[in-house]
DNA sequence: GCAAAAGTGTTAAACGTACACCCATGA
DNA sequence: TCATGGGTGTACGTTTAACACTTTTGC
């Protein structure tokens, strides 16, 4: 185990660090393009506004804490997250040095365990309307929603912020709020169709309008059947 | 003093980690795009080839251990460098667990202190040929590389590889070389000249041709003019 | 019958792409 | 004079952006 030893020691004279994960949870309400944070209950900063976090443990790796945290506030597995990136300035965490890799998460906002989040204090936040949060949130949420825009442009993930049928009224106000700015009700539906991984139903939804809209469903066959193809999909 | 005993104890029982930063470091040379590397000659992993890393230290951000480990290598200092990200799988050093926050960097390839690198081992590798590197090296590779074509598609980010005066030619098999494809000569100058961001000088470059090119100076008061007023960049 | 949202095509402008020849010079 | 890389403009096709009216139906 000499080799061993001469491993250990390479190590063993580094500093170690706290490391977390924070969320920060998309869902997309009355038009809305909203966040779920959380009131804390705890120190340091009780009573504010933060983003649902935790703290990596052993044996975890960073992306499972983020499936963990995110679960542990909303009940849902397999939810499409991505990383942001880790946030690192010596002074972000007043009580103790602490990393944090944010992540970001899009949820449908009828589908959660509301139960659970009310336990931990939830509040869904409009994005236009992101109150001060504590530490470096702020900026997390800023480079999160970038990113999402940026991802949103390139890749149709915006279905995860959405029922399983939903209508194209829906997905376009879905898609103006992502990308903060209105689209031309012809040139979106002219473009989304024209992808082809949508199949119609027969349903319509009459919430909206006397009329009704036709319901739609993301065809995740014929999706990856196109990008198997090198097809490319930019909203 | 009892509330910091209280924010105290909120971390107390938590795990702590070794964290890392690792530089995957881009240059440019005989119209390639190459990575500079080092051949590890301490454990883990002797003798073999890996990105410059080294260990997060107390009181330093993560971003200034970046420019740290940056400048162990190569000696240069306020390098343009961007995060990839954090990565974090349990067993991804064989050692010990070692967290590691990837970023990658834009040098000219001819101004850098080679003694200095030598004394690490470095070698430079043209990207089109990077072979099996330690851990999740090559991963980490892989996303700085499509981080740097999708940046370098929207900034002009390209004359950090490239020195102060550089030809047109030049710029563009950069570009070719990042982008990973071949480009139309006159597209490319009418693009990147309707840009306004350059200026042309009166020197030439005769070591490529007898007729020789013009030098070009990236003119960054004129490109911070222009991004103020709002304007994208392109290529 | 009317209010309110759903649905539907065409046209012009901008942009990207393909393409071929002359120029300047050192050897 | 010729070989080599530097430099230049145009025409076509595709993509994007702007724009207004008809349809359905519950009240």
């Amino acid at each position: 185990m000499v080799e061993n030893e001469g491993v250990r020691n390479y190590y063993e004279n580094k500093d170690r660090f706290y490391v977390a994960v924070d969320c920060i949870i998309f869902g997309f309400h009355e038009d809305e393009l909203k966040l779920l944070l959380i009131r804390r209950r705890f120190d340091p900063c009780i009573g504010e506004l933060s983003l649902m976090g935790g703290f990596l443990n052993k044996g975890e790796s960073i992306d499972a804490a983020a499936e963990r945290v995110l679960q542990e506030l909303t009940g849902l597995e397999n939810v499409f997250m991505e990383q942001i990136g880790i946030f690192g300035e010596v002074d972000r965490d007043p009580g103790e040095r602490v990393l944090s890799a944010a992540y970001y998460a899009l949820i449908n906002s009828d589908d959660y365990n509301k139960e659970l989040a009310d336990s931990h204090n939830a509040v869904w936040v409009p994005m236009n309307d992101i109150p001060a949060l504590i530490f470096d949130h702020n900026i997390m949420v800023m480079m999160a929603w970038k990113q999402l825009k940026r991802k949103a442009a390139v890749e149709p993930i915006g279905f995860n912020l959405l029922p399983q049928y939903f209508t194209l009224p829906q997905l376009q106000s879905l898609y103006e709020a992502i990308l903060g700015e209105t689209l031309d009700k012809r040139n979106f539906r002219k473009k989304v169709l024209a992808m082809d991984i949508f199949e119609k139903t027969e349903e319509k939804d009459k919430s909206n309008s006397k009329r009704g809209a036709f319901y739609y469903r993301f065809d995740y066959d014929k999706y990856n059947a196109l990008v198997q193809n090198g097809s490319h999909f930019a909203l």
